[in-house]
RNA sequence: GCGAGAGUGGUGGAAUUGGUAGACACGCCAGAUUUAGGAUCUGGUGCCUUCGGGUUUAAGGGUUCGAGUCCCUUCUCUCGCACCA
């Protein structure tokens, strides 16, 4: 056995400790003032079989030296632990076994409790929350309800995504385009569309409301681009064509209003309604054999990049409102049914998929935009039916030309004077188009919320709030009910109710449940008050905290979580829950940890860590350190063995320090100046997130202890304080070993010296037209001309300058001195 | 293609925002020591070198007394979106 210290004893000592003496409880108590309070939250786990993997850790860590950093500086600070504990891994395993999904649920999450108190963080444990706990799920399904009762919650029927594999439907932002088409982001299951009634939350009522709401937030800019991109906002036109062999006017949005006159066709999606209605009898058969085509196309073909445009002409006319110039009408699927109006104007011209399917078809292209770089709009050729006058699209700006009355006017200016055309002769409006769908809510699964509702002939009545939680009922199989419907559907006696309004109908309950992230959308809000019997969460209490001030996670739910959980937050705040109407200032993703041979870490590859083994070698301070000494939090950074072992090395050699004996003598100078600079950095490094390089700053300062001889008190002391957040147990040992009232986690952050915080004596460098030829000591602050006289009196210098005209020197000071010699 | 970000030793990464590039750690080399361990301590370690120095932050150019840092061009990589009209 190696003289390597007791990390097992001590680390089980102080968590116990720590859990006994309830040394992280917090409450909420009204004379902290608000700018010294701070709400720490990590992003809480799903706890899955698996248990915890070394990327947990990461961010936790993180939170966790930050909120004990920010206690020792006498921040009130809320640091909260949940599980996100409905989902889909246990009720697979219990199709599989016929083991209750609660009962695995909540073996997993004892399991991941003990994982997650084996690293020493600093939960107050008294506010954790599960979402499959009826007591917090009473008031998802309350936030439901009032989702509902403000028109917010509806039920239609709409092309969805549809998992076979699963048995249920998934929303948009569930699902993935990858090269074998689409797949579910959870369990990479294929999905296809099918047209299913469901339950959807309007979610676009709030787009420009999530958009704007994105500008003050303190985040990184990808997610925030991966936001805007999601909801995807355009602003346009919807133009609306008449029809030659109908009375049915075809609509169309567009961003290029100003680029009218150049639309020589129009394409509508094969799915459109208009479709059946247009097509004319000599058309007919490729019309409907196009469709079909379409309809059979797999998911690859119709994701695949570079395909050719395909279509079928429709075998009618639009009439084009600005020039009433007759223009074919075609169908294609390059056009979306799900975008905009499910049709397009084309302006092969100005826009490259139009022009793509006209070289395809040989349909006309006309300018009607000129590059500024051009002379003049008037040498531009009219164009005419038939007639090709451009090599490829021009897609960008310009001015207008063979576009009538708006001819020379900038593409700004057209497409504003367009519009008010088009409104004044009624045939369009401006209009603003989102790429975000409403959120298909419903799911066809056992081990989710119940939806509280119950048909009552064609009514739809809400379960008294007085009377939620709306408990899952047992069920005898965990098997969908094969009819579209989740396996709720089968157990009879509990769908069959009295309806709820007392109308003394026999009510039908709401078989599906809500899918996983209706829990994981407001759990922050329910740490704030857990046992709270009569709402959500006291109001006070949430005024108290609120908003989050740093939330940490992966990256990985950039569209998911973190819209949905803005969403809900903004609805809470319209009926008054929350006063503010964004729930995380400022977020931070950790980066992810790769294996060591820096693939992702995967049962497959062999390269997963498990962090109960990194524990049980090595000690969780071990573990904790090296995890955020291995780079920047912010970036993926790969395992490395031998670098863990490093940091078990650092903390064995402060073990060995502090088994020496402690002097009360005055320090060494130097080292008294390390101390406060190394105080005053790693506290500047906490507060920034920059952890590895506040770990560096401490071994620098550990390894010059380790030069003398003597332990000084004075130096011991404040050191144990600065690495508490760190590694605190070892920190809390230490502290005891060293004579000092436990515990160190709540003593408060040592004050440095700003005298003694910065060098009084620097290396100033001594360049010859900027290359380093020599360099010196002097003292902080010396003067200009000190510095160059020294500088020249150096005899390497001089040999510089001996025959050489200075031309300029440029001194600048604590740091250098330049001849610039000719 | 569009959007976001990144390229620094054998490796992970530092560099007060324009002022000694490579802190700290891993690895490696040498020495010391030992109750031989996944030990400890000390020193060295970008590259080239005729030992004077030269050269070096993906590549090339520019601004500057001075560039890893600012500007332009190109290349590579990672992540996200992907016919969104």
């Amino acid at each position: 056995m190696s003289k390597k210290y007791p990390f097992k004893t001590i680390e089980k000592k102080w968590q116990d400790y720590w859990e006994s003496h309830k040394t992280f409880r917090i409450t909420e108590d009204p004379s902290i003032p608000r700018e010294k309070r701070a709400y720490v939250l990590d992003m809480f786990p799903y706890p899955s079989a698996a248990g915890l993997h070394v990327g947990h850790p990461e961010g936790y860590t993180a939170t966790d030296i930050y909120s004990r950093f920010l206690r020792m500086q006498g921040f009130a600070v809320l640091h909260p632990m949940g599980f996100d504990s409905f989902g889909l891994p246990a009720e697979n395993y219990a199709l599989k076994t016929g083991t209750h999904p609660r009962t695995t649920t909540e073996e997993n999450i004892d399991r991941f409790r003990v994982q997650i108190k084996s690293l020493g963080f600093s939960y107050d444990w008294d506010r954790e929350v599960s979402t499959h706990d009826p007591d917090y799920y009473r008031w998802t399904q309350w936030i439901f309800l009032q989702l509902y009762k403000r028109g917010l919650a509806y039920m239609e029927e709409v092309p969805v995504w549809y998992c076979p594999d699963m048995g249920t439907v998934l929303a948009n932002e569930e699902v993935l385009t990858t090269p074998e088409g689409p797949r579910s982001e959870r369990g990479d299951y294929p999905v296809e569309r099918r047209p299913l009634r469901q339950w959807m939350l309007r979610i676009t009522e709030y787009a420009d409301r999530l958009l704007e709401g994105l500008e003050d937030l303190d985040w990184p800019e990808s997610i925030k681009a991966m936001q805007r991109n999601w909801i995807g906002r355009s602003v346009g036109a919807n133009v609306r064509f008449t029809l030659e062999d109908s009375s049915e006017v075809l609509e169309v949005f567009t961003t290029r209003p100003d680029t009218l006159f150049g639309a020589t066709y129009m394409v509508v999606s094969p799915e459109h309604p208009v479709v059946k209605e247009i097509t004319s009898a000599e058309q007919a058969d490729e019309v409907q054999r196009y469709i079909e085509r379409s309809r059979l196309k797999s998911d690859l073909e119709r994701t695949d990049l570079a395909k050719d445009k395909t279509g079928a002409f429709t075998g009618s006319y639009a009439v084009n409102p600005v020039n009433n110039a007759r223009i074919p009408v075609w169908i294609s699927d390059y056009v979306l049914m799900s975008y905009g109006t499910g049709a397009i104007m084309a302006v092969p011209g100005h826009d490259e998929r139009d022009h793509e399917f006209a070289e395809t078809f040989g349909l006309p292209i006309i300018q009607v935009v000129t590059d500024t770089s051009v002379e003049s709009w008037k040498d531009v050729p009219v164009g005419g039916q038939g007639e090709t006058i451009a090599k490829g699209a021009f897609s960008g700006d310009g001015v207008a030309c063979n576009s009538g009355q708006f001819d020379g006017k900038d593409t700004e200016t057209v497409k504003r004077e367009i519009i008010t055309w088009l409104e004044k002769h009624k045939c369009g409006t401006h209009s603003v188009n989102y790429k975000l769908r409403d959120w298909i809510f419903s799911r066809q699964r056992y081990w989710g919320e119940p939806i509280p509702l119950v048909h009552c002939g064609d009514d739809i009545i809400p379960v008294p709030e007085d009377q939620l939680p709306l408990t899952l009922p047992e069920v005898e199989s965990y098997k969908p009910a094969g009819t579209g419907e989740s396996p709720l559907a089968k157990v009879d006696d509990w769908v069959h109710c009295g309806c709820p309004d007392e109308s003394g109908r026999v009510g039908r309950r709401e078989t599906n449940t809500m899918p996983q992230w209706a829990g994981s959308c407001w759990y922050y809000l329910r740490y704030i008050d857990p046992t709270n019997e009569n709402e959500i969460a006291d109001k006070e209490k949430l005024d108290y905290w609120l908003p989050v001030d740093l939330y940490v996670g992966g990256a990985e739910h950039a569209v998911l979580h973190l819209l949905y959980a803005r969403f809900w937050h903004k609805v809470l705040f319209d009926i008054g829950v929350v006063s503010h109407d964004e729930p995380f200032q400022r977020l931070v993703n950790q980066g992810m940890i790769l294996g060591s041979d820096g693939n992702r870490m995967s049962k497959s590859r062999g390269n997963v860590v498990n962090p109960d083994d990194v524990v049980a070698e090595y000690g969780a301070d071990s573990l904790r350190l090296y995890e955020m000494f291995m780079g920047p939090l912010r970036q993926s950074k790969p395992w490395s063995t031998s670098g863990l072992m490093g940091m078990h090395r650092f903390l064995d050699r402060v073990w060995r320090l502090g088994e020496r004996e402690l002097f009360d003598g005055e320090p060494p100078l130097a080292l008294k100046r390390m101390l406060h600079k190394t105080i005053k950095k790693v506290e500047a490094d906490t507060r920034n997130l920059d952890f590895n390089t506040a770990i560096s700053q401490m071994m620098i300062f550990v390894n010059e202890l380790y030069k003398e001889d003597s332990l000084y008190r004075t130096l011991w002391e404040p050191f144990l304080r600065v690495l508490a957040p760190y590694t605190p147990h070892i920190a809390e040992e230490l502290w005891e070993r060293a004579g000092y009232e436990a515990p160190v986690s709540l003593a408060p952050w040592p004050s440095y010296d700003e005298a003694l915080a910065i060098d009084d004596q620097l290396t100033i460098v001594v360049q010859v037209n900027g290359k380093v030829r020599a360099e010196f000591e002097a003292d902080r602050d010396s003067s200009k001309e000190v510095l160059e006289e020294t500088a020249r009196s150096l005899e390497k210098i001089q040999g510089y300058l001996a025959d050489a005209e200075v031309k300029r020197i440029i001194t600048v000071p604590n740091r250098l001195v330049n001849f610039v010699i000719g």
